[in-house]
DNA sequence: CCACTTAATGACAGCGCTATCAGAGAGCGT
DNA sequence: ACGCTCTCTGATAGCGCTGTCATTAAGTGG
């Protein structure tokens, strides 16, 4: 009878394990856990002696006994709760490029925000698998719960484009403000001088900033927003349509509007046709975000592209840089990461 | 001068291994292990005392240690190959919805399908972390080579919407075959005799099944597809946009246009537009897939609904399951899983 | 009352590695 | 030749659990 942890023949098609190789080798097997690792002080033919038993038995170190044994998991995960699937993947795409460099493995933990138990299923998470890092995006990322709850368990963890508590840990995001300064710019440079802006949900960082890159840009052209023309939406469709009905309906109207995000663009496309206003021709739109199913409505909104999946490896990258260097020293404070954002100009925009 | 594993003071937002909650039950580390594993033979004033203690500490097993010494890791993996961002996350959620009900994690490993040393890199995947079962998606699940890596290392797996190797693992998926037809059902009851269909990528095992679908229940109403009216697309919105105009072209054009999934149908719908032809007015479009983007292009279109999440959840439901019950006999051989589509109506389709 | 099963518990040996430290050589100045 | 450092290597003790098996306590039948 054999039992489940029998592993057969050894050699047949079964998992060899560091004693074999250290027997084949002739060596001891922390001669082999040094190659292995690549510890200093090792021969060189001691070395290639090792790798050679350690190919021709196709030995794969066991990641689960180096967790146990060693203070690495060779596992991160990846926090969120964010219904964007296009984000989602692409941020998963990108820290997962950066943890194959260094062998490391990618948990996901979706999670809910507003769970009542959100923190002790954390806490308990991070008690039960000890994670080498943890990359948190919006909205946990500004929760301080949450923030409190990773570090009493003594993980490294990097945000994703956090709003408040910033310093309080390393950080990736791209320069909003700038973002939208430069869009307001841009729809200047096309002529525009009365433009409308739908504001994100207040909930959310980015709203403020995307508003404040606008302001910032129009004041600087000499040009007061006018408030009748601002309009509060929630980055859903639905409050983009009430938006641009609502914008549409006052007195005068502008030539251009700055929608916070793709979606609340295409609802204000969408409003703008039910009531006969041409797009790009009366009324140019600008979104942000660059959202896949921008390539689906007409005409393909100018927006801003946010390097998400750089976001993503630039997180991942300080959590296994550090992993490398540090070794209990406090980290060497870095300062955000700042990556850049591009403005995409497709057809909603008319030159006046 | 602090190791790097050494935890502080004990109880201090440390950690508690299983020996702190056996001496404070005051039984055998074995006791405490039966009882988080829920093993019989523990008298309940035992349990309750030793779950007592648990509590007290904040106790939670170390998953990696349960892993080495026991024969579960804890953790499935999911492979997959796809760039549609809200299938992937879909997956995800369904299967890390069951994976949580038992304690397990979910580890993704995208992998690029055309990548010559896929297998290796599989291999060495699971040399490397024990997985107790693994979930395959299309294009993967129909790669030999991959399945073979696999059951070498002697892992579970079931495989999503398979469409080769029948029987050769437990599967789920739902009957596209059946969906098409039933699609088609609903063109002709609404009056449609004259129906064009753009087929998908030819390597897709869908792509066939839609069309058999489709031509299955145009001849039951003793209607013959006309092959002028039946074009190849590649499952692209650009491929649909080619596919509409060259079926537009044609001499005699259809009322309805079934395409093979939903962005060849915003490609169809394009270029009906493009040479003045209204949707749903003079030609009815249906879709398949109900991708998010559907709602984002007017006329919402009809279209069939995948259960991706449920998929997902059948699947690490077969492998969690057979952990459960099962040690070692053979599988008792569980037919594939079919799951229920929804046919979703929306407004690109008129009654004549 | 005794052999005889069954339930409840514990002792102990690993799982496959890493960390620590001791030991064996090699090189070198005096 | 001696101690001395420095480089390379191995013996050994865990990491925090689970699996196996032995052991004790409790029940059962004759």
């Amino acid at each position: 009878m054999r039992t489940p942890r029998d592993r057969g023949v050894p050699g047949a098609g079964g998992t060899s394990t560091i004693n074999d190789v250290a027997r084949l080798a002739g060596v001891s097997i922390k001669t082999v856990s040094r190659v292995m690792n690549n510890e200093p002080n090792v021969r060189p033919e001691t070395r290639d002696k090792v790798q050679e038993a350690a190919t021709l038995l196709h030995y794969r170190p066991n990641l689960l006994a180096r967790s146990l044994a060693g203070s690495r998991s060779f596992l991160i995960g990846l926090f969120y709760d964010n219904p964007n699937a296009a984000y989602i993947t692409d941020m998963q795409r990108g820290v997962i490029t950066r943890a194959r460099e260094q062998g490391y493995h990618l948990l996901i933990e979706p999670q809910d925000s507003h769970a009542p138990d959100l923190v002790s299923k954390i806490s308990s998470l991070l008690a039960t698998i000890r994670l080498d890092g943890v990359i948190l995006t919006p909205p946990l990322c500004d929760m301080a719960v949450v923030l409190h709850a990773i570090e009493a368990a003594g993980v490294p963890y990097v945000r994703v484009s956090p709003f408040l508590n910033p310093g309080r840990s390393p950080c990736v995001r791209m320069d909003e403000t700038q973002a939208a300064y430069e869009m307001t710019r841009h729809l200047i440079s096309m002529g525009h001088k009365d433009i409308g802006f739908i504001r994100g949900h207040p909930e959310h960082g980015g709203s403020h900033q995307r508003y404040e890159g606008f302001v910032r840009a129009l004041r600087e052209s000499q040009i007061e927003p006018r408030p009748e023309w601002v309009k509060q939406g929630y980055f859903s469709y639905e409050s983009g349509v009430e938006a641009g009905r609502a914008l549409f309906a006052e007195k005068t109207r502008p030539t251009a509007v700055f929608s916070s995000n793709d979606y609340m663009a295409f609802g204000v496309m969408a409003s703008a046709q039910q009531v006969g206003i041409r797009i790009p021709e009366d009324v140019s739109i600008t979104g942000f975000d660059d959202v896949p199913g921008a390539m689906l409505v007409w005409p393909h909104v100018t927006t801003i592209r946010q390097p998400v999946e750089a976001l993503a490896y630039a997180a991942a990258d300080i959590l296994l840089t550090r992993q490398e260097s540090e070794e209990g020293e406090p980290a060497p404070q870095a300062p955000d990461r700042l990556l850049p954002f591009a403005l995409i100009e497709r057809q909603s925009v008319r030159r006046l």
